[in-house]
DNA sequence: CTATTAATCCGAAACGTTTCGGATCGCCGA
DNA sequence: TCGGCGATCCGAAACGTTTCGGATTAATAG
């Protein structure tokens, strides 16, 4: 392995310059620096990480710590998140590393990561509005960065889709086809995502001067296409008044609802519409659901570069406050939804 | 954070002594180590990896690195994996950093991570016979693991399960039945595992008497649901002899199997048995398949412990001739094989 | 009584990098 | 002439750990 002391001896030059030259600093001559750059290739050199941690505090580490139990999503979803983030990382030449970790030791694990002191920051995804893991790293103040806003007080570099005016649009296009009976099946009640949706819900429906049914709305831990399934069949054989278009947290649930309508003899778009927002996943294609489904679409492979850059600029030193972005969903009309007037 | 030198503080021990203790090393005595250990756990003093990097040359990093289409198999499968290793690795106190690289830049990733000199070993999964990453690394001296066997003369521990073994199992269990046209639906036929598996099944032929036809076997890049599908199809509307059993190389293929033949309306396993082999994932399984799959069963989850092992011992430096494990495969026969004479 | 040995301990160097605090030199303006 | 300044460079210390090569002491053997 070639270091710093090899470049310096075979061009004369002190260690100090060499480095200083590779790091880009102003005081080495243009012309020094070209045969410092020079002999580095020549000499294959590759910074040592652990020796510049040493000094620095820089790991080129981050990571990511998910439960066992996979949580609110479903192995894909976390391997679509993952192989996102490694490839960002990459580019900032940043190792990720993954911590899977039992679910009600997730705290533990953050807490022994953060003594080792080896990561330079953390993802967090799915964040509760008051979440243990993001105050615990807050607090001693090692860089993270979330993904989902969250409701605390806290100060880290956010990343999140526009939850509210995603749902906003799919409420007023049902509301505009001319549906009165909206069921919404999400995710889990008490994520930061749900409660924007679950607002936003309410907002269209008092706008549109529907009440509130809570027969309505379902929650489910797992957005899985059985909460889909369960939760439409229950809805649709309550013998009350049925909905006539669901709105769905996403593709499995909307795919769980085709599963549904098909048993219950239901045409969609026909008898009931149907409306989900879309992840972008490749195993679950909106666009190949028969009929093609229309969706608010915000790929989850989109979000890994903000996530990232997010995270390297508050490494980096930038402030908080500038560190917030918030993507909006595209709006896809398909063959899924239409009018309730023209049911048979 | 604390160090060794504030724990030689506070005991007024030198830093070597403290080291030394916390290291087990046998010259220091008893009772001083004692105190050594509780000064640390009272100053809840962590060693800085990248100092001890520094000198000793390990990192406490391993790294798997997968192509961004996933390979042979699916996400699923992947994290599967990937959730493994990482507890595993865990263990060892070991961080597990995961490497996502478009798949025409594998090799140029081992490269680059070797020349960095910052991974103490890696895992490799589903190897080529002749297998481009594996003769790198080797080549290189950094420690690799293998899962699944290679022909290559290479030395390198490895984990496989027993896949001629467990091929023979099943052949033996569908000639007993009675069976004379069995097909095999497998995996990609240049990998280590499919190599086994076709060895196994013509030798089972040929015991039994049986020729070898061609069109009985498919391979496949991908083990999939569509796979099994639409190979059990083509099988079954060839016009001419149709197999009475089908062998599948995981349970995905075997899920297409049922639905194809529900398609067809062939009934399992009267008219056709089915036997797969199982890799346990909770997504597929064999025992709520209608009817319940045969099956030889080895989950892909027992397999981190050994890899991970396997990799820790040769990092430790053990001579790798002892560092090679072969898994036996369960055989559980269920509800999806049936004797050949029962047929209606 | 002396030489040997075993049991404990420790000083200092080393790992490869960054960075602080100058040092050197030529040139310019006063 | 001299002080000062800008452009370049560098020595040495520091980061936290491990480890080499002893040093010290007390017990044991001869």
């Amino acid at each position: 392995m070639t270091t710093l002391k090899d470049i310096s001896r075979k061009l004369s030059i002190s260690v100090t310059t060499v480095s200083r030259a590779l790091n880009g600093y102003s005081d080495v001559n243009e012309e020094t620096r070209k045969r410092i750059h020079q002999a580095a290739v020549e000499l294959n050199y590759r910074p040592n990480q652990f020796a510049r941690k040493l000094v620095t505090g820089r790991s080129g580490l981050a990571a990511m710590v998910l439960p066992d139990d996979f949580g609110i999503t479903t192995r894909e979803i976390w391997f679509e998140i993952l192989a996102g983030l490694s490839v960002e990382f990459a580019k900032h030449d940043i190792d990720f590393v993954l911590k899977v970790s039992p679910t009600d030791q997730i705290v533990n694990t953050y807490q022994r990561l953060i003594e080792r002191n080896a990561m330079d920051g953390f993802v967090v995804i799915a964040a509760l509005p008051k979440d243990e893991r993001v105050s615990l790293l807050a607090r001693n103040d090692v860089p993270l960065v979330l993904h989902g806003r969250s409701e605390q007080i806290v100060e880290c570099p956010v990343f999140d889709i526009n939850n509210y005016e995603l749902m906003l649009q799919s409420m007023q296009h049902l509301l505009e086809l001319g549906h009165r009976r909206i069921a919404f099946i999400g995710g889990p009640a008490n994520h930061g995502f749900m409660i924007d949706r679950t607002r936003a819900y309410r907002a269209a429906l008092a706008s549109g001067g529907l009440p509130f049914n809570p027969d309505y709305i379902a929650c489910g831990e797992r957005m899985t296409e059985e909460l889909g399934m369960v939760n439409s069949i229950r809805m649709c054989s309550s013998g009350g008044e049925e909905p006539t278009a669901f709105l769905c947290g996403n593709t499995m649930i909307a795919k769980g609802i085709y599963s549904a309508m098909q048993i219950l003899g239901r045409n969609i778009p026909e008898d009931v519409s149907v409306v989900a927002h879309d992840d972008a996943l490749p195993e679950y294609r909106a666009v190949d659901f028969r009929p093609a489904l229309t969706v608010t679409r915000a790929p989850l492979r989109d979000s890994s570069r903000p996530l990232v850059d997010l995270l390297v600029r508050r490494i980096r030193g930038e402030p908080v406050e500038s560190l917030t972005e918030i993507q909006e969903a595209e709006f896809l009309i398909r063959s899924s939804t239409s009018s309730v007037e023209s049911k048979t």
